[in-house]
RNA sequence: GGGCUCGUGGUCUAGUGGUUAUGACGGGUGUCUCACACACACCAGGUCGCCGGUUCGAAUCCGGCCGAGCCCA
């Protein structure tokens, strides 16, 4: 019946073997069009990007996943895990620029097409390695639902909701001042622009006014902008530049004169109070510029690369790169005596999150979402219940970002990600979008088409993830069976990106929230407090992990000792060792009971019956484990419900439910306790497995398969729903029996008792119970095991025995036969008396106080009054024995 | 500058008004006790960041301060 288990628990023998009969036997394959009354759980994966592998944060989540997952599984609802993988645009391109430019190939030398199959080269190396990483880990992913968000399949999906908001009017293309990237040569999202502390300088330069006064001096930390200039602008209420308000004054180093006008824009605070208004170049001057009709709105001085360039440039200055052209421009107004003053500055600097280099505001042409009724619905669902963000901490910052919407810019100057499908009519110039390919124009019929060469943001595609994987458009059965999801679960990271895009997309094409809950888990960090990321080199490659200590070691590490919510610093080595523990626990437990379950016991069913106290009250404390752990899954709080798991198992059933019963479960008390004692036994172990399937599920495979078990795998075996109530008789007698060893035990150390002696335990009882459970025969027997004692003598008389040392508890004083010297004894006895003395002195304070008396409930009162006698008289017991111990 | 989180033994952490403040790791002592030394047993270690307030009573609620982190400017 029942296999015997190799002395020593090695991962690496057993995970990849489960791996692959899992996949054989498509244990994770969710059921093609289940019946509706038995609702559906889904969960979509993030989809890794392809720029790169699996890091730890893909692990952390990825475990979350597989949790519910598997649990809701085990629950019998239709379950489907959908795994994919991203394009991920920008971040892939740049990713595999870096590498040609590192293997000496020169990325600008190639044609679109062979950059194309460099990038698509790069994505399968990178697809097929995340798909073994994943795997790896023992994620229940549905594979045969596998999807690439460049998809034929999907990518009508994402052209499909382009041609539907272009329709609509809520994409529209338009001028504005966008991020720009010079270096990628691409517009980027807000949220890709990273503000970075930059120490500089505030420089002042006078512009002299054109009737040969001294004009007036403006604060900048751009100087190399001033050929762009069409304004300088001042507070209208700033008394200081009134009089210069509607003159002339010429930029330096150029014949072109500009006026001075009054904005409130400037901070009269900042520098002088005059600012230089470079309208093509900073998204504030911009604003300035159209708020002044007599202005111009633009006046470009850098080309795409940041580049000097442009009729206004000066000549000698056409060419120069950004921060060089500061240098010069800085010299050559110091040369002619217009650099008033230079002071160190620190200011914030956009960079590019994809290059790293400062982002260039810029005027550009580009495509953009309309988010204003968008974000309005989105807001909505959130703030009326329908989509529940957990930690609910991070609800307001969900408000927060969605009531300071700003239109999002879709369009990137790439050529990895999805065409944006509109034609440009060169006969009559009109602009239009297409389902395919057009031949004539839909306003002229012109037949010469120009198509859009932007390519859409990738998180254009990502915002349809929850139901594009699932056959939007079209209207498919897993579109009806699975969608909505069932929970987001995502790194708090990407809350914007990602989770407030999908609502709002999920609402706009569907009607419906696309998922009910969104779990945020916690960013890990390392040491140094840096978030743990590929770019910095800090993520050790989650396969080399998984390979040294198995993907269970690893998964229960991340959800065990590990604020999975708030995050937290990572040092492998410590939780990987804890969570390696704890497995090999596991392990032992069941290869013990492998060895004394008699021949023929039968697999765990029914709740066993039996009279026994210990089984009562393991059966007791399964039930409440049981409980919990759903409590805290339903809740998502992984690392309680791992803490509860690792407690029971443990520090009940290891500790003191298997020593208590080793006794009869080896037969030494019959076959008729053993057969019970065995049933129990098999019962809590198989409870315990189910439970911990989710968390560690080859091992506890492996386990389960090596007990008596009914069915093909854990994987797919119920979640336990067994009746279990509260045994408070059993419980409470074993924890007084827990009470007596623990100071027994103590007290054997206090006596300086060898490991291996079996001394005689005198006990008196001073409580009701507590004579009563030492009178029964199985606690008696219980406590002779626990503590390793030869035999116990109840006695009935106050006073110390003659020759022992003393503990005293609530229920009952303990004795023991002096060993050695009673140095330790006393010692701890009289540690015992001081605390106990503090602990009255503040609690008689309590009751002195007649605040107390007339206001706290009488519950309080009563229970404050009850504590005071009992330690009063624990007091008086140890004084007592202090005073008939020699000393 | 605005918003949000968090300060509990050496380290990480549980604990949303009455507990002798939880657990893990680390430290110490003893034991290779026939499932497990990746183990077992015991021990030491905390004025719950600081200051005020509310309350009969505060780690817990409120305000201020200090410190750390995250997000948005």
């Amino acid at each position: 019946m029942t296999e015997p288990l190799p002395p020593r628990f090695t991962p690496a023998q057993l995970e990849p073997r489960w791996q692959s009969e899992w996949e054989s036997h498509d244990v994770f394959r969710a059921p093609s069009a289940p019946p509706s009354d038995r609702g559906h759980f889904t969960i979509v994966l993030p989809p890794p990007n392809v720029t790169g592998t699996l890091t730890f944060g893909h692990s952390l989540g990825g475990t979350c996943m597989d949790v519910l997952v598997r649990w809701n599984r085990m629950k019998g609802v239709p379950t489907l895990w959908l795994p994919g993988v991203d394009h991920a645009g920008l971040a892939t391109q740049m990713a595999v620029r870096k590498h040609l430019e590192k293997s000496g190939v020169n990325p600008t030398k190639l044609s679109p097409t062979e950059l194309s199959e460099k990038i698509e080269e790069w994505r399968q190396d990178k697809e097929s390695y995340i798909r073994r990483q994943l795997t790896a880990h023992g994620f229940s992913l549905d594979w045969s639902r596998y999807v690439y968000t460049l998809d034929p399949r999907y990518s009508g999906a994402v052209r499909e909701a382009f041609l539907r908001l272009y329709r609509e009017g809520v994409v529209y293309r338009a001028e504005r001042m966008v991020n720009w990237d010079p270096k990628a040569l691409t517009a980027l999202s807000d949220l890709e622009v990273i503000p970075t502390e930059n120490h500089g300088n505030l420089w002042y330069i006078r512009y002299p006014g054109t009737d040969g006064s001294a004009g007036i001096t403006v604060a900048t930390t751009r100087p190399e902008t001033m050929f762009g200039d069409v304004a300088v602008a001042v507070n209208p209420g700033d008394e200081r530049h009134a009089a210069l308000l509607g003159s002339q004054v010429r930029i330096p180093l150029t014949d072109r004169t500009i006026p001075v006008v009054a904005d409130t824009a400037v901070d009269p605070a900042f520098g002088n109070g005059a600012l230089k208004i470079t309208p093509s170049h900073d998204p504030v001057d911009h604003e300035v510029a159209l708020r002044h009709p007599e202005l111009p709105a633009r006046r470009d001085v850098l080309d795409e690369r940041a580049h000097l360039a442009g009729e206004f440039v000066p000549p000698e200055y056409r060419g120069m790169e950004r921060f060089a052209a500061r240098k010069a421009v800085v010299a050559a107004l110091r040369g002619q005596g217009v650099l008033v003053k230079e002071e160190p500055y620190t200011n914030s600097v956009g960079y590019s999150e994809r290059s790293d280099v400062p982002i260039e505001p810029r005027l550009s042409t580009q495509w953009f979402v309309n988010v204003e009724e968008l974000g309005r619905a989105a807001l909505a669902s959130v703030r009326e219940g329908r989509v529940q963000i957990h930690p609910e901490s991070w609800t307001k910052t969900y408000y927060h970002f969605m009531e300071n919407l700003k239109d999002w810019c879709i369009s990137r100057q790439i050529i990895w990600g999805h065409p944006i499908p509109v034609w440009y009519c060169s006969a009559c110039g009109a602009q239009d979008a297409y389902a395919d390919i057009p031949d004539r124009c839909s306003k002229c019929g012109g037949g010469d088409l120009r198509a859009e060469t932007d390519v859409l943001d990738t998180w254009f595609s990502s915002w349809l993830w929850p139901f594009a994987t699932l056959g939007w458009p079209g209207s498919s059965p897993d579109l009806a069976s699975y969608y909505p999801v069932s929970v987001l679960v995502t790194g708090s990271d990407i809350l914007f990106f990602w989770v407030a895009r999908m609502i709002m997309g999920g609402l706009h094409f569907t009607g419906k929230e696309p998922f009910r809950d969104v779990y945020l888990h916690g960013i890990l960090v390392d040491k140094q407090g840096r978030k743990l990321s590929k770019h910095l080199g800090n993520s050790p490659d989650p396969l080399e992990l998984i390979e040294q200590w198995g993907a269970d070691t690893f998964r229960f590490a991340l959800l065990f000792p590990m604020p999975v919510d708030h995050g937290g610093y990572w040092d492998h080595q410590k939780m990987m060792e804890g969570s390696r523990n704890f497995l090999t626990k596991l392990w032992n437990m069941v290869r013990f009971l492998t060895t004394v379950l008699p021949p023929g016991t039968p697999p765990a069913s029914e709740v066993p019956a039996s009279g026994d106290v210990f089984d009562r009250w393991i059966l007791s404390a399964l039930g409440q484990t049981l409980s919990e752990v759903d409590a805290a899954l339903a809740q998502y709080d992984f690392t309680r419900a791992a803490t509860v798991l690792h407690q029971f198992v443990w520090h009940e059933v290891a500790d003191w439910y298997l020593e208590a019963r080793k006794g009869a479960l080896k037969g030494e008390e019959g076959a008729d306790a053993q057969r019970t004692a065995a049933a129990v036994a098999l019962f809590v172990m198989d409870r315990s497995l189910r439970m911990l399937q989710p968390m560690a599920p080859h091992v506890t495979e492996e386990l389960w398969h090596a007990l008596p078990h009914e069915g093909d795998f854990l994987a797919r075996a119920a979640w336990p729903a067994d009746r279990l109530p509260a045994d408070t008789e059993a419980v409470g007698r074993i924890g007084i029996l827990k009470d007596i060893t623990r100071a027994a035990r103590t007290l054997r150390k206090d006596a300086e008792c060898p490991e291996s002696a079996r001394p005689i335990l005198t006990v008196r009882p001073t409580t009701e119970s507590a004579r009563s459970v030492l009178a029964s025969a199985a606690e008696h027997k219980g406590l002779l095991t626990l503590g390793r004692f030869e035999s116990l003598q109840i006695r009935n008389e106050t006073g110390t025995p003659e020759g022992s040392v003393a503990a005293v508890v609530p229920s009952a004083e303990i004795f023991l036969p002096r060993q050695g010297t009673t140095a330790g004894s006393r010692g701890a006895l009289e540690r015992e008396a001081e605390m106990l003395r503090q602990l009255l002195d503040k609690t008689r304070a309590r009751l002195d106080d007649p605040g107390f008396r007339s206001r706290a409930p009488a519950a309080i009162v009563q229970e404050t009054e009850a504590k005071v006698l009992e330690l009063s008289e624990r007091l008086r017991k140890i004084e007592s024995h202090l005073s008939e111990a020699p000393g």
